[in-house]
DNA sequence: AAAATAAGTAAAGCTCGCTTTACACCTCGG
DNA sequence: CCGAGGTGTAAAGCGAGCTTTACTTATTTT
């Protein structure tokens, strides 16, 4: 699973810290799941993607075949 | 967060072990999803939706204000 | 009446999601 | 030049997500 949390941030000019902020968590998670080195919670994915406008399947890309 | 896992799996004459199966996680894992018990990981939540050929949001209702 | 199928509960154990703290590197404005 | 803002890494710690095993109860089938 991938995700387009850094690209939509970069759209809008968004800092790490401010998204952090917006959804409620540290910059630490946002830089994690930026990086990949974990996947979002549900609810976290759901308010990360309703904060860009956007539904999860739009935000985290799920890839075919997928475990 | 509440979710219609059990709805869904009733209208289609679906048994837990069958969908457990389906999506590759443990009966016990579905029966703690129904009863809210826990919420899916990202991951989960995908493969549910997609099992029901509906969209993560149709599937997990997240309410208004909801941390 | 016995057996099979479906649903539920409980508890121990492991990994992952997220936090906290602290430090490092860059770039840009004053 | 120096400090501030933005991004990144590391490591310890806690709770949530999921597994495994085992037992219970109800309904259906033979």
């Amino acid at each position: 699973m991938t995700n387009r949390i850094a690209e939509l941030r970069k759209e809008r000019k968004i800092s790490q810290a401010e998204l952090a902020d917006a959804v409620d968590v540290t910059r630490q998670t946002i830089i994690s799941l930026e990086s990949g080195r974990y996947n979002a919670s549900l609810l976290l994915a759901h308010r990360i993607a309703k904060y860009f406008g956007l539904t999860i399947e739009e935000v985290f890309l799920f890839e075919e075949g997928e475990v």
